[in-house]
DNA sequence: ACAATAATCTAATAATCGTTAGACTGAAAG
DNA sequence: CTTTCAGTCTAACGATTATTAGATTATTGT
C-alpha cells in the first residue's frame, strides 16, 4: 500500500532527474540561467536545430523546471526559479568533484586555479569593491543586464578587440562568463594577455555565485 | 573545435544526471544517505531483487557517486561524498517546489507544516538543546549510529510500541526518519498520538539537515 | 575439496529516449 | 486574405535503458 505511494514520490523526483540526463538539455539550462531566451537563440547557441531544441524544451517544461511566455512571434523560455540554477550548479559541482574524466577534460581548457572556494570568492568581492581588480563580464550584453557579478563591467567578447582602450593596464582583469564550461572568458583572457594586459579567468558564472550564497547585481529592465 | 570539448563536458555532467533519472536509483541513494549498506539490504528495503539492485548500483558507481567496499561475503556500498547527499536533497527540494503532482502526493502522507525552513530548523535545534522537545529518531539503530540530528534519541519504529515508557508525556516529541519521503516517522507519530503523547513529525532527514548547513552528530563506530 | 552465500557478469527482451522529417498553428506583415 | 516567421505536434527510425533469467566469481563454513 505505502509502497505505491513511495514509488510515486520517487517517480516525480526522477522526472526532474530525467530532465538533467541529457547533455543538450544541460547546455540549454545553463543558457537559460543567463536569462530568458527565445527558442531560436537557444538552438543556435547550443548548435542544434530548432526542432530538437523545441523537443528538449518540452521535456524541461514537463519537468516544470522551465516556463514559457509568448511575445509576438517569439516564445521566450526561462528557468522556473533560482533554485533550478542552483540545482544545475550543484549538479556540475558534484560531477566535477567525482568524475576524473570531467576533471581531465576541464584541465584542457583551463590552466590555473579558477575554481573558486568560499574564501577566494569573498576576497575577490572585496578587491572588486575596492577597485583593486576589474571584474569583466564577457557575455552578450543582455545577459549582463539580466544579472551580473557585483561591480562587474560588461564588454561582450565580440566587442572586446575594439574596446581594449576601455580597460586599465595597471589593474588585474578578472574575466568570467556563463560558468565553468563556458569558453568565452578563456578566449577573452587569451586575447588580453596577448595585448599585454594582466588578466585571468574564473570559472564562476552568475548561477555559481548565487549558489555560493553571494549577491548578484541586475540592471533595471524594461518589461 | 571547441564544440566537441563542450559536448564532452556536458556529457560528463549528464552521466550524473542519468544516475538520478530512475526512481529506484533515487530510493537507493536515499538509503545510502543513511549510511553504508550491503546490496541485499538495499534490495530488500527498496523492494527489488538483488540482481536489479546490483544493476542500479553499477550505474551509480559508473557515475562515481557511490563507492563499494568488500568485507567478507558482503559488498558494502556508500555515497562517494557528503556532496552527493546534498545533491539528492537539492534535487528533491526543487522537485517539491515545482511539481504540483509531487505536492499533491506528499500531502497524502503528511498533514501539517513538517517542511522546515531555516528559522524553524534553528528554533528546533534550540528547543532540543534546552530539552523543551524530544527529537526522536525512528530509523534502524545502525543508521542512527552513523549520523543523527543533534540531541536526538534513537528508538527504531519496530521497537517503539514496547519502549513507549522511555518517552516523556509532558514534552512534545518531534519524530524524523530518512527524509521527506520516508513514512516511518508518520507511522511513529500516528502510534504516539493514539497512545496520548504529544507528537509531530518533520520531513527532514540527516541529508536535509546537512544541506541546510547544520551539524549532525555521530556515534563512535568500530571499523 | 565441497557446498552455501553474496553479488556480479552476460545475454535477451520490452520499453523508452534522442533525433529527424513533415504537417500544422498562432501572430504579424504585406 | 495570403504569406512569412517562430515554433509546436506527430510519426518514425535507431540507439539506450530497465528488467529478468542463467551462468559465473569470490568468500566463508563444513
Amino acid at each position: 500500500m505505502s509502497r505505491d505511494l513511495k514509488n510515486l514520490l520517487y517517480e516525480q523526483v526522477a522526472r526532474v532527474g530525467k530532465a538533467l540526463s541529457s547533455p543538450k538539455r544541460l547546455e540549454i539550462l545553463e543558457l537559460l540561467a543567463q536569462g530568458e531566451k527565445p527558442v531560436e537563440v537557444l538552438a543556435s547557441e547550443a548548435a542544434i536545430d530548432m526542432k530538437l531544441a523545441s523537443a528538449h524544451l518540452r521535456v524541461l517544461k514537463e519537468a516544470r523546471i522551465v516556463e514559457a511566455r509568448r511575445e509576438g512571434r517569439f516564445i521566450y523560455y526561462r528557468l522556473a526559479g533560482d533554485d533550478v540554477a542552483g540545482l544545475w550548479a550543484n549538479l556540475h559541482a558534484v560531477a566535477t568533484e567525482h568524475l576524473v574524466e570531467l576533471q581531465v577534460a576541464l584541465s584542457q581548457i583551463v590552466s590555473g586555479p579558477e575554481r573558486l572556494t568560499g574564501e577566494t570568492r569573498l576576497s575577490l568581492l572585496d578587491k572588486a569593491e575596492k577597485g583593486d581588480v576589474l571584474v569583466l563580464d564577457v557575455r552578450p550584453e543582455e545577459e549582463y543586464q539580466n544579472a551580473h557579478l557585483p561591480h562587474a563591467r560588461s564588454i561582450p567578447l565580440s566587442e572586446l578587440k575594439r574596446r581594449l582602450d576601455e580597460l586599465p593596464r595597471d589593474k588585474e582583469i578578472v574575466a568570467y562568463c556563463r560558468g565553468p564550461f563556458c569558453l568565452m572568458s578563456s578566449e577573452a583572457v587569451a586575447l588580453l594577455k596577448k595585448r599585454g594586459f594582466k588578466a585571468r579567468k574564473i570559472g564562476d558564472g552568475v548561477a555559481e555565485w548565487l549558489a555560493a550564497g553571494l549577491p548578484v547585481e541586475s540592471e533595471a529592465r524594461s518589461r
